[in-house]
DNA sequence: GAGTGGTCTAGACCACGGC
DNA sequence: CCGTGGTCTAGACCACTCA
């Protein structure tokens, strides 16, 4: 029959697409270097944009490229490693990479945070709001949240509500002093709120690092920080050992 | 002007789809229904395919939904948690969530994996691929990347090559005592390979957990675990506390 | 205002699973 | 075989950034 269906490979034209454009991307082009509009990169490759589109996302996914509207699409940095490390609660950060208390609200815990809490679900709780930049670049967003009977020491009118509030459940809670922590990673998407401060377009992808704090068995604190899933290696040094830190992605010599 | 542009909110429809989606998912479906169509959910809600597809992409990488080709989509269960845990070499499974050696073939570490293990990028190493299943489904492909220094009581013939010879090396890794490791998790997209043994889509959303192993202070192996995305929870018990991996995203009773 | 990426449409065909 | 989700097209308009 006349049907001239001779190609054996049915791999999607993004897929291929992909390919190509990674190859492209190590070899030549640099950090930072902005690369053709989406429109003549299409016209180029001979695809719609819309094919185009979706092999970009895909490599902005795996960090490879970052793109911003009115901009351009630029080539990324290598992630940057983010240590999800020991105790966590503002410790004196390395250098220019730290948590910066935002602001503090009384408020009620969403159902999954206050299963973990052993509490009902519509308690009232501290609700403490944290950023954390690395490098420069705002990486991860936080809600800690922190039941009254964690920290009996401040009266739990609603007062100050600012930041200063913020840093003193935080020293109430390091009082505590804590034990161990659970922590569990999955996939996220940015909610609207989070997005903002991480400097992302709503449903971006994040990692969602929520973290139980134990003080003598009981948990005394829940954490649920977004980390940009773009930027973001997140390390987990059981042996202290910070060299892992680098290196991971880099171009072999 | 007869420009009837009145509605101030230009938030894309997908969003709003999305959550309206979210909200019907919760309290109108069981876990395991099938929801409509693609082109019926589309013409139900007034929108393209296209635009309907987006929004089912959000919930897909949240883990809500589950879409599978020629068959239709359904919603998913809750994430189940995954310990990555201490040693992790093999260790007894706790009941059906084990690793299970697949097969052990020569070969060169890729660059980044080189650095990693203080080597030259093309030097040869044993390369043993696990997979990992968790209540009946495969959640995780890993490839662990062993140098023949690091077992010297194997011939480096190319001889077996099958799940035999990969549960020797393994054995023989265990045996060199390891005092700690270096782990770190990003996001990534599934190499066709891997696809395949976690049953998703080339491209598919994992997480990526690159372990480095120790022993004595010298890097011994390095393992790049692949979990699915959409259906896993890595957890991390610091304190050895089972109880975390229950209830997050329980429903509050 | 020009140029970018982000959203949206209304089609089409293909690959796969199950009947 | 039919119905499903997956891919692809060729347009359009919008929101944003920056000169």
């Amino acid at each position: 029959m006349g049907t001239t269906q001779l190609q054996a490979a049915p791999e999607p034209k993004y897929w291929h697409l992909k390919t190509v454009l990674s190859e492209a991307l190590d070899s030549e082009f640099a950090v930072g270097e902005i690369l053709p509009n989406e429109r003549d990169l299409a016209a180029r490759f001979g695809v719609a944009r819309a094919t185009l589109r979706q092999a970009l996302e895909q490599l902005e996914l795996e960090g490879r490229l970052q793109r911003r509207r009115g901009v351009g699409t630029t080539v990324a940095p290598p992630r940057v490693g983010v240590a999800v490390a020991a105790t966590g609660q503002d410790r004196p950060g390395a250098g220019s990479d730290a948590w910066q208390a935002v602001d503090c609200a009384p408020g009620a815990a969403p159902a999954p945070v206050a299963a973990l809490l052993d509490s009902a679900p519509g308690a009232q709780v501290h609700v403490v709001r944290r950023t954390r930049v690395s490098h420069g670049q705002p990486v991860a967003a936080e809600l800690l949240y922190v039941p009254g009977s964690s920290v009996p020491g401040l009266g739990d009118a609603e007062a100050p509500c600012g930041a200063s509030r913020a840093r003193a459940v935080l020293r109430e809670l390091r009082r505590l002093g804590l034990d161990g922590e659970d922590r569990s990673v999955e996939l996220g998407s940015a909610r609207a709120e989070d997005a903002k401060e991480l400097d992302r377009l709503p449903g971006a992808p994040v990692l969602v690092v929520t973290t139980r704090y134990l003080s003598r068995g009981a948990t005394v604190a829940v954490s649920v920080a977004t980390y940009r899933a773009d930027t973001c290696r997140l390390t987990f040094g059981d042996t202290g050992g910070v060299e892992f830190d680098r290196s991971l992605h880099a171009q072999a010599s």
